[in-house]
DNA sequence: GTGCTACGTTGGCCAAACCAACGTTGGTTT
DNA sequence: AAACCAACGTTGGTTTGGCCAACGTAGCAC
């Protein structure tokens, strides 16, 4: 018995397209941390590593990091804030932003998101050898540059 | 004077995550695609390019083509049917099914989509060589294959 | 002082990607 | 033949992401 493959080809137009294998593979990716975490987890890693890399941010600086919207990065840090694992203090120097700093909570928090991030990360570029796989985060580099990251 | 880059740059850790990347060119076709169609169009074109390619499909079929949910394939042809691009007809051999058509106004929608896709795709890869485009499909592509397109 | 801009916040919109459940129908098993 | 299970289309709902609009406060340039 050959074991047949009953997985279908999507159709050609949409296998040649960019743009739709990048959805398939982000989509990929939420699916396979979703099933090691709370989904909305990515954006608390994205945000933390923020903090962890440039220091102590504002929220405006967050987002433009991010390529985020003020008003989701709001959101996020919420929730960080509630568990405890950012500080978000009305900075002295400019009392319109708030200076967002991380917890030792947060630090615990974000090392436990990269623990699964790094499994998902190998889970979802199974089939690329290492080579393959700095060539894919180069070209992808390569035509992110190109654009803003924010709409506006 | 240096024209001052202002765009500050994402945390290495997120720069290196191929799901974060793939995740920034997905919204970013997104983004440029809206700005020339209603959003929602994407979903219709991957539909109609189904239908195109691959003659009259259950609806369960085109979900399993496209990776998509057999809930979500059902609204988008509602929207479909009723702007008469798609028509519906009970399967006379498998009552059970639907077999979805595509009509003529559906194939000229199609056109008018596939043309507005290459313009975005164009946009997008933007910053990539002719070689680079087709590294870059061939690498997704590759990474895509070694997974189910749907979650269950 | 007057305007302009930036900031944080609230509230809302739309689309994607799910999941659960139902009634109908087809095939399989017994 | 009856009982069972699986597939199909449909309805309805949840969560998340990516937006946009508007407000009040605060800094800044003129």
């Amino acid at each position: 018995m050959p074991e047949t493959d009953d997985t279908p080809q999507p159709p050609a137009r949409l296998r040649a397209l960019a743009s739709w294998q990048a959805n398939k593979v982000s989509t990929l990716g939420a699916r396979l941390f979703a099933r090691r975490m709370k989904l909305s987890a990515r954006a608390d890693f994205a945000v933390l590593a923020a903090l962890e890399e440039c220091g102590p941010l504002s929220q405006a600086d967050i987002g433009r990091r991010l390529g985020l919207d003020r008003n989701d990065v709001n959101g996020i840090l919420n929730r960080l804030e509630e568990d405890r694992r950012v500080g978000r203090a009305p900075d002295p120097a400019d009392r319109r932003r708030n200076v967002v700093t991380l917890t030792g909570d947060g630090r615990r928090y974000l090392d436990e998101l990269q623990k699964h991030t790094d499994v998902v990360q190998d889970e979802l570029l199974t089939a690329l050898s290492a080579a393959e796989r700095r060539q894919l985060e180069a070209l992808l580099a390569k035509l992110l540059g190109a654009h803003r990251p924010e709409p506006a």
